[in-house]
This record gives C-alpha cells, sequence and structure tokens, in this order.
DNA sequence: ACCAATTTAGTTGTGCACAACTTAATTGTG
DNA sequence: CACAATTAAGTTGTGCACAACTAAATTGGT
C-alpha cells in the first residue's frame, strides 16, 4: 500500500465517522426539538430517568463527560425547569441534580424517540446490537490507545 | 419489549456512537497535536492533499460542511500559514483555498498518521471496511429520514 | 436590458467538548 | 491538631457544528 493510498483511507474513515456521528446527531436533533432538548441534554435526562436523582460527579461517570461539560449543561436543564440542583449537606462540594415534576413528566413524551430513531436507521435490533458492540470495543481500544500516546 | 427496556436500550445506543465519536476525536487530537492540527482541520487539509486546491463550496461538499463551519476553520488553517485564501477573478463570490509551501510540506509528517491511528483502534483492514460500510449506510439512512422527519 | 431569484462566503448566536485553571470542602498523614 | 493532598464543582478560553441571517456577485426569465 502506498502513502497516497494510506491517506486516502485515512481520509475515508475519518469521514465515515465524523459524518455518520452528525447524521445521528442531525437525527435526534430534529426528534429531540418537540421535547426541547439537545441531544447531550437527552443523553442526562435518559441517565436520570433511568439512575433517579445523581450527583453531577456519578453523572459524569456515566456519560464520561467532565464538569467544564455539565455544569452548564445542567443549568440550562434547570433554566427550563426539567431539574432542580441542590447541595448536598453531608458534602458541601457535591451537587445533586433533581428531576423536577416536569422533568419526570417529560419521560412520557420521551418514549416515543427510541421507535423513531430505529426508525430512521433502518437497522434492526441484531444490527444495532452488532454495531454497538463494535462501537464499544473501539472506544475501549482508542480510550487505550490515547492513554498510551500520552493523552 | 417494555417502555422502560426502549429507553434503556436507546441510552445505549446513544452513549456508544457519542462515546466512539469523542474516543475517536480524542486518539486524533493526542497524535495531531505533533502536526499542530485539529481533527476537522486535519479533515480539511487530507482533503486538499488529495484534491488540490478548491473553492470553499467544493470543500464543504467533500466534507459536508457549511461556510458557518469552514470559514472561521479556514482562516484559521491560513493563520497559522498552511493554506491561502483567493478571491477567484472569473467568480468574484468564490474563494478558492490553496495550499502554501508549507501546507504541502506538512503531508509529509502526515504520512504516519493512519498508521497510529490502525494501531490504535487494534482493529485490522477487513474490520474497518466493514466498520466503514456499516456506518456509511447508517449515515445515508440517517440522512434520508432527517429530511423525511422535516428537517 | 432589467430585476428577481439564486449562489457563495461570511457573520452572529447558541450549545457542546475539552484543557487548564480556580474555589471550597474534605481527607489523610505526620 | 495542623496542613498538604485530594476531590467536586464551576469558570475561562478555544474550537467545532449548525441555524439563521447578511452581503455581494451571478444567473435567468421576460
Amino acid at each position: 500500500m502506498t502513502d497516497t493510498e494510506w491517506l486516502r483511507l485515512d481520509r475515508q474513515i475519518c469521514f465515515s465517522l465524523h459524518a455518520a456521528s452528525r447524521a445521528f446527531n442531525g437525527v435526534y436533533r430534529v426528534i429531540l426539538k418537540d421535547l426541547g432538548l439537545t441531544y447531550p441534554q437527552y443523553l442526562v435526562m435518559l441517565v436520570l430517568w433511568e439512575q433517579g436523582d445523581l450527583p453531577v460527579k456519578a453523572l459524569g461517570e456515566h456519560l464520561r463527560l467532565d464538569s467544564g461539560t455539565l455544569s452548564p449543561l445542567v443549568k440550562r436543564l434547570e433554566g427550563i425547569g426539567l431539574v432542580r440542583r441542590e447541595r448536598s449537606a453531608q458534602d458541601e462540594r457535591s451537587v445533586r441534580v433533581r428531576l423536577t415534576e416536569e422533568g419526570v413528566a417529560l419521560r412520557e413524551r420521551a418514549l416515543e424517540v427510541p421507535r423513531r430513531i430505529m426508525g430512521a436507521t433502518g437497522f434492526d435490533l441484531t444490527e444495532i446490537a452488532e454495531l454497538r458492540e463494535r462501537l464499544d470495543r473501539l472506544t475501549t481500544a482508542l480510550d487505550a490507545a490515547a492513554l498510551a500516546e500520552g493523552r
């Protein structure tokens, strides 16, 4: 394989992944507009609906996001009335993110989202599972490599 | 499948894709730091190395990015001396992005990037090709769906 | 030839990701 | 106990993505 071919291959891979990520984001953007949520905000709400109230720290561990991303995002969710932030009494450093009535209620309207997404992908459950398995394997390898490369 | 299970599945898929995208970005960030490029800037350079000088419009078509993203990005590339922007004489609306000497020279140093990325993924060429095929299929389906959903 | 529609870049504003930093509270060790 | 190290959250600054818009040049229809 020539150098030129390697670069072409890299362009193809980069582009495919970049484009897929943005396309996914685009479909969620359209579908989530009804709920008034962005894609990352929806991710946070999914975790809260599933896990219940959590400190910002725990939320970050579930989503692999740091406070630099989460702090303003959670403030926006508070701004639209879906959550409240409450500083812990036991540990004054910690801030618990609590779903409001509206936040809990929004879950009902979110129930249709997964089915619409599945329809949009045109993939069946098996293909989704395979893709997910491959992506997770990729992520694990990449995270390890980023560490090894000395992030 | 219950509603709860659907939401959990959606969280898993969203998370996998989101995480993979960010992990990929992270590895490229580390590897591209030596070249002084961000991941999207590297994508632009890859296209220019492959296709030669292009108007901003054509660049956007190759990368599916609009001028809102490309204009400032190309200006930054110009700022670090890798490209020059030249307004076309035939069509004064169009701006051609031209590689400078330094821009051309950087290609030599970029040749090692693809191999390092391949190493980081731990995937072989076949797996990469399969993943790419699947991602492209996904992107096509998602773009069509975003249109249908009325983007 | 004229003018409305289109096209190409660019600008503005919002939100996310992340690095680097700050602040305040807690923990651990001598 | 005292104080250095750690931890949680937040802030600041840079860059990207995208929607909505503007400005200027070109095209096309009449």
